[in-house]
DNA sequence: GCAACTGTAACTATATTGGTTACAGACGAT
DNA sequence: ATCGTCTGTAACCAATATAGTTACAGTTGC
């Protein structure tokens, strides 16, 4: 797959948006808690502001925050606003049309992918940033995260 | 995200080897039907094989062909033997631990990825080569396959 | 032994993401 | 009005993953 973590970026920010309530944030400050470069979090807001999403406001005493509730904000619109692609991609090149299943596949796993957006999409659909927020305050700090899958770079609560 | 098409490919390679039957198919003849070549073919059934789902002999009159039946092979033990990460990932960095949202980030954005994860695994789980198969029969070729997803790149049915 | 295969190493090409510097433009405060 | 503080954005570079290619050692049937 070769994933990227702009969503979970993105779940970051917004996270921290709905946290810190009406007050904008300056894009320095939510990119000290992502841990990243300014510039990355200013382009992603951008991206985010397209979706209406967040809104930003340029200037002295600018910043960016909710465009709406915390409770009106799904992770599917997240999910929607900074990655553009399904979870899979077929072919890079075309299969070979004079072979009978090359002509063919493309359809079968078309629909077969169509099925696993949908997946994913009804698990983001249903949890809000508001239940991120909540999600968030009962958690113990010495707990370290584990994934099913093995996500090698990645301890989280380490560093800095 | 940015998915690779290894999934794809391989869900291909197995087909093809169902239509064969037991017949073992050479890396060449694979490499002509997904249109590509015949290396990146046997790299891939080196996985597939680790992964129990085919069996290769060298030689002359060698090949490589299914380990099981169609139907004993599902979607989900393709995806696990060539993908080796879940859909999303984390941060690249682990976000700064001195900010209440991120020293928790990761632990709720793990629960959500898990649970993203296993909805995949239940759609790939139910679907089997067998299956594959047999959706492949009744396909009309003149219809260009349509995603819910925009993908670029990849109109099938054309090229070559 | 020979020809036909697989397995694998080594290298290149390409694409995507992320990090960085730099700077134009917006805007509040004085 | 201008100054300092922000955002928006362009232009790079670095890192990583996948894919494509050539080359060749090893295996096996005939």
């Amino acid at each position: 797959m070769s994933t990227s973590s702009r969503f979970a970026v993105a779940v970051h920010v917004l996270t921290l948006m709905a946290w810190a309530e009406d007050e904008p944030l300056k894009s320095e400050h939510v990119a000290e808690s992502v841990n990243t470069n300014a510039v990355v979090i200013r382009r992603m807001l951008c991206e985010l502001a397209e979706s209406k999403l967040v809104v930003s406001q340029s200037g002295a005493m600018g910043g960016s925050k909710l465009a709406r509730e915390p409770e009106q904000i799904t992770l599917l619109d997240i999910y929607q606003a900074v990655e553009s692609r399904g979870v899979f991609s077929l072919h890079r090149h075309p299969p070979n049309r004079h072979c009978p299943v090359g002509v063919n596949i493309g359809t079968v796993l078309n629909q077969v992918l169509d099925e696993v957006d949908t997946a994913v999409e009804s698990v983001l659909a249903n949890i809000t940033i508001k239940d991120v927020v909540s999600r968030l305050q009962p958690c113990v700090s010495s707990a370290v995260p584990k994934r099913k899958h093995v996500r090698k770079e990645q301890v989280l609560v380490a560093g800095n």
